[in-house]
RNA sequence: GGGCCUGUAGCUCAGUUGGUUAGAGCAGAGCGCUCAUAACGCUUUGGUCGCAGGUUCGAGUCCUGCCGGGCCUGCCA
């Protein structure tokens, strides 16, 4: 048995996530925890909000709020969504609890112990009608290059040309549309990641398992131009991590964001009422941490701050924390030709999602064409077909014909009588060999191949059933039937374990009608088919999945076509 | 402009360190079965592997150029 601690990229307070958002980090995340769960391991599966920045102070003022009940209330609603979709995480945290500020705290003055925290006079964008220091995004003008009105502080959209706001001609805040702007001094901390360029190198360079996509993105930054910069981590805010001797300043959610990984653990031993050890076992390599793997799942956006940022806090601190083993990262899912958009709403986001259909047909679809290699696409043309044949024609129906067919001609019972032969033997062969499989991509978190894996598990059923015929069968030699449907009800409850990572609702469905609470994992196939014994009651289970139909399609298209309110 | 990723059957994708007739699922066609959510099974039609060169006994797989798609180019997180 291992021990395996899983981190989810942390969803931003601001608003609800979209399905795009939903599949490069949580989804995956879960299905990798229920696995490693049904194989036995010993699992910390950690997620949270990331609540702190400016765009959850601004939201909060648009509502009318302060910004702290703003976030309450964001995170309920996150937190039940996330349970909706059935997102075991062992703790859901928020990265403003108090855990998070102490931790925050301590790293950022080991890592200037360690003269890795430098004082920066830096200037920045004062609004005076807002009372606040602006980032280069909430500040627009007309762009100098090519003339655009509404060029972001940041980079002009029109041109796309990297714009600082200094650079704008007739800035205006877009908060208030104040055009009353000063440029001030600021004092701010800097993260000296450029002096732990070698050591980071070496570092990535050491994670030959990790995809291209991961280290590409690192070495990118470590490599380009000048190498990888120092960077500010904090803020002239209000709502954050207080720096401690300088009033006024927060840390920038940037550094204070992973860091709630570690933050969120320590509030799970709190609520369950266990004392500091209960988290450090986990994190500090000096407290039982030593044989843990450590498993991230993120979207590409996120690869930076994981392979560089983090690791800089990590190791800066010069104190036996866990680093990263192995990192899972994602590309983006698009939506019907163009990008899922949360400032445009264009997509489906994770409530709507719900309100339409169970979260097993979005995990399904959403796992079986997860964007590994390259980014992916949603059509309802594609999640309809997908679904209906795999979910409801290949796995739901499979469990319908042979229960129904057993209650016709045996009761709702397992039947007894008659001999395993050569069918048997080739179906179990064919399953050891497929799971063997399955665990294989799963371990490796190749999660569309391990999605490929498991619906070819659930043919192989459909394909024995075709061989052995027990309707056939029965009008001769009712005990042969008996043993073929006897080992086809007992397929279902080894479905039922094997799917449990991807569709949990139903995996439990099937797993209760069966009436078996055994879930355990089937190292031996054989054995497993022998779990339900003759005389076993169990019940037929209701349409495990009713399709899609082309109406429904078409009118889910349409709602979805425009944008959300 | 620079960097990285990507372009394989109508669709979604596999193709390991270059090696025999390029694979799967869906869709299409035919046959079979009738227990089942008109479901299932079997067989089968589709590809000059973006284009053009090059290296090699041999390239989807390596190199060069071009074309198309995407991402990044650092204070939104």
């Amino acid at each position: 048995m291992a021990r395996i601690l899983i981190t989810s990229a942390l969803p931003y307070i601001n608003g609800i996530k979209h399905l795009g958002n939903l599949v490069g980090s949580q989804l995956p995340a879960d299905l990798y925890a229920r696995y490693c769960r049904g194989r036995g391991h010993e699992v910390m599966f950690i997620c949270a909000t990331d609540e702190h920045g400016t765009p959850a102070e601004l939201a909060a003022a648009k509502a009318g709020i302060p910004v702290a009940d703003y976030c309450a209330q964001l995170h309920k609603v996150q937190a039940d969504i996330a349970d909706g979709f059935r997102l075991s995480f062992d703790h859901f945290g928020r990265s403003s609890s108090p855990q998070n500020h102490e931790l925050t705290q301590h790293f950022a003055a080991r890592l200037a112990d360690n003269n890795l925290i430098e004082e920066v006079s830096d200037k920045q964008v004062y609004s005076k009608t807002d009372k606040r220091f602006l980032p280069d995004r909430y500040i627009e003008g007309t762009c100098p290059n090519c003339g655009y009105e509404q060029a972001r502080g940041d980079q002009c959209d029109e041109c796309t040309k990297p714009l600082s706001p200094v650079d704008l001609i007739e800035p205006y805040s877009t908060i208030s549309g104040s055009k009353d702007l000063e440029v001030r001094e600021t004092k701010h901390l800097f993260l000296r990641q450029s002096r732990m360029v070698d050591q980071l190198d070496e570092w990535i360079c050491s994670k030959s398992d990790w995809s291209i996509l991961t280290t590409s993105i690192a070495k990118k930054w470590l490599d380009d131009g000048d190498g990888l910069r120092d960077r500010g981590i904090t803020r002239d805010l209000d709502w954050g991590v207080p720096v401690p001797e300088m009033p006024g300043k927060v840390f920038y959610v940037w550094f204070d964001a992973p860091i709630e990984y570690i933050g969120a653990t320590a509030e799970w031993a709190q609520t369950q009422g266990l004392d500091d050890a209960a988290w450090q076992r986990w994190w500090r390599t000096d407290k039982g941490a030593d044989d843990v793997r450590y498993v991230q799942f993120m979207g590409k956006d996120n690869v930076p701050f994981h392979t560089l940022s983090f690791p800089v806090t990590i190791m800066g601190s010069n104190e036996p924390w866990k680093l990263v083993d192995y990192i899972k990262s994602f590309n983006y899912l698009n939506y019907d030709g163009g990008q899922f958009s949360t400032s445009r709403g264009r997509g489906v986001f994770m409530d709507q999602a719900l309100s339409i259909l169970p979260s097993d047909y979005w995990r399904w679809w959403l796992l079986s064409h997860a964007p590994e290699n390259s980014d992916s696409e949603f059509t309802w043309e594609n999640f309809q077909a997908s679904v209906n044949k795999d979910l409801a024609d290949v796995l739901g129906n499979f469990a319908s014909r042979v229960t129904k067919f057993c209650r016709a001609k045996f009761g709702e019972v397992v039947p007894e009588g008659g001999e395993y032969g050569a069918d048997e033997k080739a179906l179990i062969e064919t399953l050891t060999k497929r799971i063997k499989a399955y665990g294989e991509h799963m371990d490796a978190m190749e999660i569309r191949k391990s999605a490929a894996e498991l619906r070819a598990i659930w043919v192989a059923g459909n394909e024995y059933l075709q061989t052995a015929a027990p309707w056939s069968k029965f009008k001769t030699d009712p005990a042969a039937a008996a043993a073929i449907i006897r080992l086809s009800l007992n397929l279902i409850r080894l479905y039922a374990v094997l799917s449990a990572p991807f569709i949990p609702d139903a995996a439990k469905a099937l797993q209760d009608a069966m009436k078996c609470a055994d879930t355990s994992w089937p190292d031996d196939v054989q054995a497993a088919l022998n779990t339900l014994p003759a005389g076993h009651e169990f019940t037929v289970p209701e349409v495990t999945f009713a399709k899609i139909s082309d109406a429904q399609r078409e009118e889910w298209q349409q709602q979805f076509s425009g944008k959300r309110d």
